[in-house]
DNA sequence: CATTTGGTTAGCCATGAAGCTAACTATTCA
DNA sequence: TGAATAGTTAGCTTCATGGCTAACCAAATG
């Protein structure tokens, strides 16, 4: 019932996973470290980050036996789009607002103040 | 535990208050109307609307028996702000880089192929 | 080869989210 | 004023989320 949208915008609707993000936009990191700052149980802080996997803003690989996961910032564009266009879509809806203002005006009023 | 962040990152992670911010995009309206499109029972419909005004996605006053929505778009803001400025800093991170690594080239390789 | 280190898997618990029905309140309208 | 309309409240179920511990696997190291 979930779709890709729903599952990016939960990843980045908890403290800890966007936390996570922001120290990987310093660079990529293994598990351990990303989850030093945090306290919590490491099972626990690795569903966080199978979340984030999951949502395609972070991908890993195995290094001996260090996993070392890195940002995918190109997974937000979807979620920046939705929300730049439902703000033009806004926007827009101001304008037309505007132009029907005025267009009444005119029709309600031959002589608008501007002209002589 | 959910900060203003977590609040609004979640309202945005479903489809159902997803299709209603889309909707009031084109102007403000009553429950009942934002919730015929969707098979769902009003009080569960109701949680969404809650959840939206929670987040301050969304007002509502009331007029008469009727309960009116509208969007209040500057409520995306830190959303879209706190996505950008990950972006940036990971754009700044990869420009770093490739000022260490012309700095290295420069270093190791005395006469640049581009020098005659 | 034994031990440490870094991660993983399994399984449990408490809480919260999303849905429902039933019953209620408050306007509006005939 | 009685009936219809628009929301609301209460209370229930089911499933997901976020946390835990214990036990395990595999690479690295003494």
């Amino acid at each position: 019932m979930a779709n890709q949208m729903d599952i990016l915008f939960l990843a980045l609707a908890d403290q800890t996973r966007r936390d996570v993000v922001e120290r990987l936009t310093h660079g990529e990191a293994p598990i351990k470290e990303l989850a030093a700052p945090h306290d919590m149980a490491l099972p626990s802080f690795l569903k966080h980050i199978d979340r984030l996997e999951d949502a395609g803003v972070v991908t890993s690989r195995k290094v001996g036996r260090q996993r070392i996961v890195a940002l995918t910032p190109e997974a937000f564009g979807p979620a920046e789009t939705w929300i730049d266009r439902q703000k033009r879509v806004w926007e827009g809806r101001l304008d037309r607002l505007e132009a029907v203002a005025k267009r009444i005006e005119a029709e309600t009023n031959p002589f608008p103040k501007d002209e002589t």
